[in-house]
DNA sequence: GTTCATGTTGACAGCGCTGTCATTACTGGA
DNA sequence: TCCAGTAATGACAGCGCTGTCAACATGAAC
């Protein structure tokens, strides 16, 4: 049988109360009380029953993790992150996947996501791309007053979020390429909706353009992420006349930049030393082709890790309204000097 | 507010316990009673509280995902299956990872397991593969009294579990490249810890012998799943003296299939028309290779479906002890006659 | 008409914890 | 010396639900 609090309090020679408090590092404990609470506790392995406590403090020690057809990999990596956070805080994270993507008015978005967190009882949730920016979720949160913490979001807003810079970072990773000796690098766009799109783009331009360099339309290719339409940019940009011909390519995901490397080799180019290809994010994919890419590594856990961490801190510790987190350029071997 | 069960029965003119029959499909309410609280209950978005609910059952209606490094892609569709189970018996899934792979002795890996599930108030657990078969973990769930489902166990038990048939599946696949034409089929083995490798080895080796086929030594190669390792083992394979070279290569999971791939182009072989090559898993790398991989489905949704679902089941439903789940043949471009 | 089985309903306790408030012990300052 | 202020502790109610058990209604069997 589980020890209770009961238990312990009998044990120790106090009432329930003082071990509550113990357990809860409330202050106005005796020092000595403190440690044989603490001992008789571990001995015990006694540990509070969550739904006790839920009921008593109207909490359910419980955060969710919400998201709407994400890659595996991203959402393993958020997830993993905000785990480690909950655990900290004696919290316990439960996943919600939502699929409103197949539902067209916003009114059954409603509903949907109603009926959904009616009984979810969480005390906060982790909203992840595209949901951080979904009218739907956002408006249900606010009327159900549950809070909420947005990953890496298009739009401003009043709750607290988590990010990173994706223009700067596809401005380093452009310098890199310039760096190397190339001036006609060539850039493929993901998907419009996304918010990365844009800034990525941004980066890219800025970079392009402090280098005194004009970037033609034929540099630019529009894809969408997936690896299909990454393959469909690259014979774009490669198949057209010499002199536009880039040196390098640039595209803003992992997926795109596997299929610049596939269509390449198709048309017997080499990588890197005809053609130098990147990508972005990191995936597994990044180290399973061949040559390994060059790419951005996005800081996923520790998004994840902090979102969790400002939902479930108490409520004496400090709050961080918004957090931009530091990502990492992984140079590896599909980026050559140009000779 | 959220509404509680005494609004629903004072709005019913009926008393809470009659509630709380309808509400758990209890016998024993007339039907109009029933009827005129269950439009009530809806009435006034009543949901009820889950701490309440389980304090009074000592039940918690959570059930933990317990995985330990897998890959991102299985353990989300493992999760998705369960997450839909979950939902339509009122539970909620809580995801646990963990990393006993780093501890040595098995005594420290007892305490680690035990001190997470102390504190992890779950009805159930879902163990997937490596944990499935997890000395530490099987020893606390059971002595904390804990049910689990057990994901593609290497090993039997008293536990109940899911999985596939490997072993036939791996025979179909070897079947499919033998009318094919092929004669020279080559195997890349997996890691040997897993419980499938030797699975997958066996079904391959019962078809090529009901074919009448002697498995010449250098057609078998042991790899451990990884890319590096596949490619490794194709370098073997199509690396020796020319009557040995296979015409078809059937890796035992994708990743190492399109090391095949990859190596293949390296070596200036067309693969299909050169060279065959076919996975298993059907990862989505399989869709992202050139050419599409020829590969195996696991029914990996459905497994985790079925193991909530025997975890959630209502105790008056019937049980199933294990279940061997159907898997696919997934056709793709890989795979060619054989000229 | 009485008896019994069965169906329907409600009163009430109690699950294990924490919030509130009262009580006691102890300190330093007037 | 006495009192106020503060630290340390405990008694008790109650969070929202379900399990138990008792009460009552109904109808069949005799």
């Amino acid at each position: 049988m589980k020890a209770t609090i009961t238990d312990v309090a009998k044990r120790a020679g106090v009432s329930m109360k003082t071990v509550s408090r113990v357990l809860n590092n409330e202050p106005n404990v005796a020092e000595n009380t403190r440690a044989r609470v603490k001992a008789i506790a571990d001995e015990l392995r006694y540990s509070p029953n969550l739904a006790a406590r839920g009921l008593a403090t109207s909490k359910s020690y419980l955060i969710a993790l919400m998201y709407d057809n994400p890659s595996p990999n991203y959402i393993s990596h958020i997830q993993r992150g905000a785990i480690d956070a909950c655990r900290e805080a004696g919290y316990h994270l439960v996943v919600q996947p939502f699929s409103l993507g197949d539902l067209v008015s916003t009114d059954e978005k409603i509903r949907t996501v109603r009926r959904v967190m009616d009984r979810l009882p969480v005390d906060g949730v982790i909203l992840t791309p595209p949901l951080s920016d979904n009218a739907a979720v956002l408006e249900v949160l606010e009327e159900l007053n549950i809070k909420c913490v947005r990953v890496a979001p298009k739009n401003g807003g009043a709750q607290p979020f988590v990010g990173m810079d994706d223009e700067t970072a596809s401005y380093q990773m452009t310098q890199h390429l310039l760096n190397q000796g190339h001036k006609k690098i060539a850039f493929i766009r993901g998907h419009a909706d996304h918010a990365a799109t844009s800034l990525r783009h941004a980066g890219y331009m800025r970079a392009m353009q402090e280098a005194g360099l004009v970037v033609s339309e034929n540099l630019i290719a529009q894809g969408d992420f997936s690896f299909e339409s990454g393959a469909a940019a690259a014979r774009k940009l490669l198949g057209g006349q010499t002199e536009d011909i880039p040196t390098a390519i640039f595209a803003s995901n992992d997926d795109m930049a596997a299929a610049v490397i596939s269509v390449a080799g198709q048309m017997g180019l080499n990588v890197p030393e005809t053609l130098s290809v990147c990508g972005f994010d990191d995936t597994p994919l990044a180290r399973v082709v061949w040559p390994a890419l060059t790419t951005v590594r996005q800081p996923i856990y520790k998004m994840g890790h902090q979102a969790a961490k400002e939902l479930v801190r108490r409520s004496d510790e400090q709050s961080e309204k918004g957090q931009i987190l530091d990502f990492e350029i992984m140079l590896r071997d599909s980026v050559a000097k140009l000779k």
